[in-house]
DNA sequence: CTAATTCAGGAACGATTGTTCCGTATTTTT
DNA sequence: AAAAATACGGAACAATCGTTCCTGAATTAG
């Protein structure tokens, strides 16, 4: 009947994934798209509809993969506090060989267009409630192991952590490059924990 | 010789810094400019330069006042740790009166531009510096009154602090509304002080 | 092989972008 | 009062924005 699709169609997601974290929604054009996904215009809309629906389903992807690498680091995980530190100690990683310095796209999304776009404000929220839930019973695991301090609840911490790891993020995308400014916030951070 | 603005200059800034602040540079259009300050195009030009140039003076003047407000509190303060708790408390009520969800100015601006103009780099590395210098001799001054713990060094502390703070700003530009989060964040934050 | 389908490429759309320029009005200094 | 200087408003600029549409090539099913 047809002719079958010359591209695949994640593998482009994933190129509008890296132009928009880097360039974030409004600093990336049309023409950017087409350049860097190397398809034609015509295709680019036939297949995502338009820039907005790309961005949404780019952030969707990206949230989707992010989110199951630290489920899975902490489902599978027999000591809650070490694998944070794993966990943190890759963000940091990221940042300090990040050369164009891109963050978190998921941050970078919030702020540029959570309160402007229903839709990102709906992916935002879902992640972070997510996030909120899964470090909530990471923590209660690592405090009924013993491993983590019951001085604060399993939220309280659960939501600390996230917002750490939001501030580190935003560190990333100033540009930070000294490893010991990281190190630092993430010696505090456990401190408590 | 020549006739004098009819504008107050620092009030179009003010009026600057709102609409850049809530839209973004990307967002802001240079008739949302004329609009928002409500005087000509020529007028604008002539007096700031370009776009570019009168983001940069806006933030600028955002990062004065913010710094100097939080300056004068921190000098005064004969206990740190009750200053800071005002602080964190200041800004989860601006965070939950914001009808316009506008976070903070420094941090939108680092997210969307820090990278992609050096300029805005400079300004937002430069006030990095500074609060991570006002915090640490504002700890120190806390840890040698007895009033803040020794546990961890006055710098580890103040980027501490200052990187909680970003989370926060970032959290109420997304839109949170619930106070227990903030104060959940605070809590836990405050158990290593 | 033919017909049906959908691809890719690029021209072209109107709208909006940031910016410039010009004529007029207004004010201040001489 | 005259002249110099500058603010003002708005028209107009080229460039770019996101998007649509048209053409022809490519592929598959019957």
């Amino acid at each position: 009947m047809a002719r079958t699709k010359e591209f695949n169609e994640d593998q482009a997601l994933d190129k509008a994934i890296e132009i928009f974290w880097h360039k974030g929604y409004n600093g990336t054009s049309a023409q950017d798209l087409v350049t860097h996904l190397g398809l034609s215009r015509s295709s680019l809309y036939d297949t995502f509809g338009d820039k907005q629906k790309l961005f949404a389903q780019s952030l969707q992807r990206y949230q989707k993969n992010a989110q199951n690498q630290i489920i899975d680091l902490l489902e599978q995980s027999d000591n809650i506090k070490e694998t944070l530190k794993e966990i943190f100690k890759q963000a940091v990683i990221e940042s300090l060989e990040d050369r164009i310095t891109k963050g978190c796209f998921m941050v970078n999304s919030s702020v540029e267009l959570a309160m402007h776009d229903e839709e990102i404000a709906k992916i935002v929220k879902n992640n972070s409630q997510i996030m909120e839930d899964v470090f909530t019973k990471a923590v209660q695991k690592g405090q009924d192991a013993g491993h983590i301090s019951k001085v604060n609840s399993a939220t309280v911490l659960a939501r600390f952590i996230f917002n750490t790891y939001s501030g580190i993020r935003v560190l990333a995308r100033t540009g930070e490059k000294d490893k010991q400014v990281y190190d630092d916030i993430i010696k505090a951070m456990f401190s408590i924990l």
